[in-house]
DNA sequence: CAGTGAGCGAGCTTCCGCTTGACTT
C-alpha cells in the first residue's frame, strides 16, 4: 500500500510521531546530516564562485539507500526535519539525493503533540532557500577558516592543532581570564565583625569609619589600588577600633524595611541545563547530555538540544494543574508566565527541556531511573513545575548600629551594617532554587536573621573580631560559565557546547591540579 | 665493494553542526 513517507533527524522523534500519525504514515529518520563536505581538503572552488562539493557521510550513506528503497512505495515526501538553519539543509541534501517523483512538502512544527503533529502535515510549506544558504553559507565559512588557520598552527606551533569559529574564539576568553589572573595584584585588608549579645544575636560589619566607606573587596582595583572615596583598614588599625569599640555603648542608626520579591526562572535550555547540571549535580557538560539523551530515547523528557524555553500548550496546562494538586492554588502563578529566550540568534526549534507528558513525578520514576537519571529528572521536574509558580515573597531588612569613641586619643565613628530577609511565602522557591557559580556570589552580603529593632535603641555587644581578608583574582572558567559565556557571545549551538570544552582541553582531558577549572596552553 | 647517511619528496594533521550507535578500554 502506497502512503506517505516522512523524514524527521531522530530516531526517537520518528517512533513518537509515528504514534501520532497511526500506520497511514511511514515516519524515518535521516539521523542528523546525510551529506557533508569530505573531511580532506578544502573541496571549496574558491575560484569558481565558491562552489562547494557535497558528499554523502558514511551513515549518510546507508540512510539514503534505505530510504530510496521506500520512496518507490511512497505516495508523497514529507520533509519534517527541524525548523532551522540546519534542518532545511537536511531537507534539501535529502531532497539532492532522493531525487523524489513523487510531491514533496515541506512540515515544520515546534513541538510534538498529536495537534502540533496533526496542525503540521495539513500545512505543509514549501522548501526555505533562503535557510539552505544560509546554512550553507556557515558551513563554507568554517570550513574556509578552519582549515586555512590552522596549518598555520602546525607550522609556527605544533602538529595537529587546529583554529576555527567556535574553538578560538573559546580559547581566547580562558587566555585573556588567565592573563587577567597573572595580572592582578593581590590586597590586603581588614574589616570587624560585630556580634551582637541581642536574642536572637545576629553579627554586622564595619562598613564607615568617621563617615568614610570601609573598603571591602569590590574596592579594589585587579592592579590592587583601593578605588576612591574609602579608607583601607590595616590589622593594625582593626585591633585598635575593636578594642576601642568593645566597651562603646552601639545604638540603632537606622532600619530600612524592603519587600523582597523573587521570580522563578525559565525552564531550561540545552546550556542552562548543563550549568546546572554542572553546578548542582557536579555533572560535566557531556555527562549532562549523555544522561539526557537516555532520558529523551526512553520518553521521559523532550529533546535535549535545544535554545528555546517556552513549553506547548498542552504542557503548560499538565504543569500548572501539577502544581496546584501538589502545593494547592496559593503556589501557582496568578496567570501562565510566558518565558522567552533572551539569546541572539535563538533558532527555536523546539520545546524548552521538561519532563514529557502525561507528568510522572521523580518518587514515581524512582524504580525506573538509575541514580544519575533520577536526579537530573528531578532537576527538570523542579525547574519546570517552579517556572509557573508564585513569586517567592518577603521582607528585606537592612539595619545600621553606629558608636563613637576615642580611639588612639581621637574621637572616631564606626558604623556597622546587618541585613536579613524573611521570606513570609516561599512560592516557587519552595520547589526549586537556581544556584551560582561561586565567583558571582557576593560574599560580604551576609544574610542575617534579625531580632525587630528601632531606631535609637541600644545594642549590647557580645564581641568585636578583626578579621583579615586579601582579594582575589577573577576565577578561572568552568564548564558551565564558560558555556555561559560562550552563549552570551553567540557561539556555538546547543549540540556543539559539550564537545567544545572536550577541544579546547589538551588531550581532551581537564588539566591537572586545577580543580577542573579549564586553562589552556595553546596560544591561538 | 659495501655500508652509511645526507637529501629530497610525499603524505598527514584541520573546521562546525546535525544525529546515534559501534567501537574500545
Amino acid at each position: 500500500m502506497s502512503r506517505p513517507l516522512v523524514i524527521v533527524e531522530s530516531p526517537a522523534k520518528a517512533k513518537t510521531i509515528s504514534k501520532f500519525l497511526g500506520t497511514a504514515f511511514d515516519v524515518r529518520a535521516s539521523v542528523g546530516h546525510v551529506a557533508d563536505l569530505p573531511s580532506k581538503g578544502l573541496s571549496i572552488d574558491v575560484d569558481n564562485g565558491f562552489k562547494p562539493t557535497y558528499e554523502l557521510t558514511d551513515r549518510g550513506k546507508q540512510v539514503v539507500k534505505d530510504l530510496k528503497v521506500l520512496m518507490k512505495d511512497a505516495s508523497e515526501l514529507y520533509l519534517a526535519t527541524d525548523e532551522d538553519r540546519e534542518g532545511e539543509a537536511i531537507s534539501w541534501h535529502l531532497l539532492e539525493y532522493l531525487k523524489p517523483k513523487v510531491p514533496v512538502k515541506r512540515m515544520v512544527f515546534h513541538e510534538i503533540t498529536k495537534s502540533a503533529i496533526e496542525h503540521a502535515v495539513n500545512n505543509p510549506r514549501g522548501l526555505d532557500y533562503g535557510l539552505v544558504d544560509a546554512a550553507e553559507t556557515r558551513r563554507l565559512l568554517d570550513r574556509l577558516y578552519g582549515y586555512e588557520v590552522s596549518p598555520v598552527l602546525w607550522r609556527r606551533v605544533n602538529r595537529g592543532l587546529s583554529a576555527g569559529r567556535v574553538q578560538s574564539p573559546s580559547i581566547r576568553l580562558i587566555v585573556e581570564r588567565e592573563r587577567e589572573r597573572i595580572a592582578f595584584v593581590t590586597a590586603g585588608y581588614w574589616d570587624i565583625e560585630l556580634l551582637t549579645a541581642t536574642r536572637p544575636s545576629f553579627t554586622a560589619a564595619l562598613v564607615l569609619l568617621d563617615g568614610t566607606k570601609v573598603a571591602a573587596g569590590k574596592d579594589f582595583t585587579p592592579d590592587g589600588r583601593a578605588k576612591k572615596n574609602v579608607v583601607v583598614v590595616d590589622e593594625a588599625r582593626a585591633r585598635a577600633v575593636a578594642a576601642a569599640f568593645a566597651t562603646a555603648e552601639f545604638s540603632v542608626r537606622s532600619v530600612e524595611e524592603k519587600p523582597y520579591r523573587s521570580t522563578p526562572k525559565a525552564p531550561f535550555m540545552t546550556s542552562t541545563l548543563q550549568q546546572e547540571g554542572g553546578r548542582k549535580l557536579r555533572l560535566s557538560a557531556s555527562q549532562v547530555m549523555r544522561v539526557a539523551q537516555g532520558l529523551y530515547e526512553r520518553g521521559y523528557i523532550t529533546y535535549m538540544r535545544t535554545d528555546n524555553v517556552v513549553l506547548s500548550a498542552e504542557a503548560l496546562a499538565a504543569v500548572r494543574s501539577e502544581v496546584g494538586k501538589t502545593y494547592g492554588a496559593k503556589f501557582l502563578s496568578s496567570g501562565p508566565r510566558q518565558y522567552s529566550s533572551k539569546i541572539k540568534n535563538a533558532q527555536e526549534a523546539h520545546e524548552a527541556i521538561r519532563p514529557s507528558t502525561p507528568l510522572r513525578s521523580p518518587d514515581a520514576l524512582a524504580g525506573e531511573l538509575n541514580g544519575q537519571e533520577l536526579s537530573l529528572y528531578r532537576m527538570i521536574w523542579q525547574r519546570t513545575l517552579a517556572s509557573q509558580m508564585a513569586d517567592a515573597s518577603g521582607t528585606t531588612v537592612s539595619v545600621r548600629l553606629g558608636a563613637v569613641t576615642t580611639v588612639a586619643g581621637t574621637p572616631t565613628d564606626a558604623e556597622f551594617a546587618a541585613s536579613g530577609t524573611t521570606i513570609t511565602f516561599p512560592g516557587y522557591r519552595q520547589v526549586y532554587v537556581e544556584s551560582v557559580d561561586e565567583s558571582d556570589a557576593s560574599d560580604d552580603e551576609r544574610e542575617a536573621l534579625l531580632p525587630p529593632l528601632t531606631v535609637g535603641a541600644v545594642i549590647p555587644v557580645a564581641s568585636l573580631t578583626p578579621n583579615g581578608h586579601s582579594t582575589s583574582p577573577p576565577a578561572r572558567y568552568t564548564e558551565a560559565s564558560l558555556i555561559k559565556r560562550l552563549e552570551e557571545l553567540g557561539i556555538g549551538r546547543p549540540s556543539t557546547w559539550a564537545s567544545i570544552i572536550q577541544t579546547v582541553q589538551v588531550d581532551g582531558r581537564p588539566m591537572p591540579n586545577s580543580s577542573n577549572r579549564l586553562i589552556s596552553d595553546a596560544s591561538v
